[in-house]
DNA sequence: GTCTATAGGACGATAGAC
DNA sequence: GTCTATCGTCCTATAGAC
């Protein structure tokens, strides 16, 4: 822990990030203060300043990590999945759309904090960093509603209007943050299963 | 607006509490000053504590009196009904959660400012506040959960776990936040229908 | 019931020694 | 790269005049 002197390279800029993160989640940006982030890490506080030009940068910073990775994660798992599927069209659609729900989900739950954070702070970013985070978050979105139309093209589902469901199938998602605790009586597998259930009936024609 | 001497009972009280509504969902409980509130209402910030004993207690008492209200008028909607409705019990339980769908939508809408405080703030409550307001939620979930039982028991809805659902179905609804806004191209009405289809094809048998 | 004034402390960010 | 020290500002809450 705390340092006396001298230089430490060590891996602090991680660290910082790590400590941000949590300690954002738990009590909100505006609510934490540079100093108690410096003292989560073991430094003071004049010595975040090496890794981050203020502190409006350090909450960018993260959630920009954030959606990336969302992004890049979700792009992984489809291009092995570009290889035309055996079966039928109707059945890929439904397919892709269990793959999104399941990615989804237990990208979201392996991090809580971050996840919190890119949907609680967005107040709070700068007018230029939130047009950015917004605009990743669109693409995202828009990951889910290709899905959605692609299947109402097909007569797989009956939707009144994709953008509207995008959002509520997301929002539906989502309430799995507020009550999953892993350890609990439900294996994520299971919790996957219930969403996926739902999910798909909601959207069904 | 700005006083400059004297008594004016007025009703500075309630600007007061709209003030910090309006405030606090906008940037936040820790990032809102009570000046801030202050300027607004068009005092100086020594006169709140005429009306408030500190800065949490004002959020307390707005997050309290908008989970009493909710739960008021859901009581209200529901009293009427009590006496038997025409119909069988299979048409009754669908029936109650389409009324309870478009109340939640409804509702909520109607109190954008409130709703966001009372999700987005539950972290800046102290202890006992948290506890209290979450024994609140808990009473409105449980007004849906019942629906859902009822749906399960008489075969209408086919759910593998209601508390799940419930807490689904209520994210899905809150989703209707983050984008409507009135006078866009939907009506309330248009909306409710959009969100009671999905609704209700989620949790059917 | 509102004002002015202020106590007492925390904040973000910077400067300069090491 | 980290420390100590500090600048200038803002904060919550209180005291006392009117």
């Amino acid at each position: 822990m705390a340092r006396t002197q001298g230089s430490h390279s060590d891996i602090t800029g991680p660290r910082i990030r790590a400590a941000a993160l949590k300690l954002f989640a738990q009590h909100g940006y505006a609510a934490v203060s540079m100093r108690q982030i410096a003292s989560e890490v073991g430094v003071q506080a004049g010595a975040l300043y090496n890794y981050t030009p203020d502190k409006q940068s350090l909450l960018f910073s993260l959630m920009e990590g954030h959606m990336t990775e969302l992004l890049q994660a979700w792009q992984d798992l489809r291009d092995p999945d570009q290889t035309v599927s055996a079966g039928s069209a109707e059945d890929h659609v439904l397919a892709r759309l269990e793959a999104f729900t399941r990615f989804h989900i237990r990208f979201h739950l392996e991090r809580p904090d971050a996840v919190f954070i890119a949907y609680m702070e967005l107040r709070n970013l700068s007018e230029d960093n939130f047009t950015a985070i917004e605009s990743l978050r669109r693409e995202y979105e828009n990951a889910l509603e290709t899905i959605l139309k692609d299947g109402v093209r097909l007569g797989v589902f009956h939707i009144p209007d994709t953008k509207i469901a995008t959002l509520a199938v997301i929002a539906m998602l989502n309430g799995v943050m507020t009550w999953y605790r892993s350890g609990g009586r439900l294996s994520l597998d299971e919790v996957e299963a219930i969403y996926w259930d739902m999910v798909q009936k909601s959207v069904r024609a």
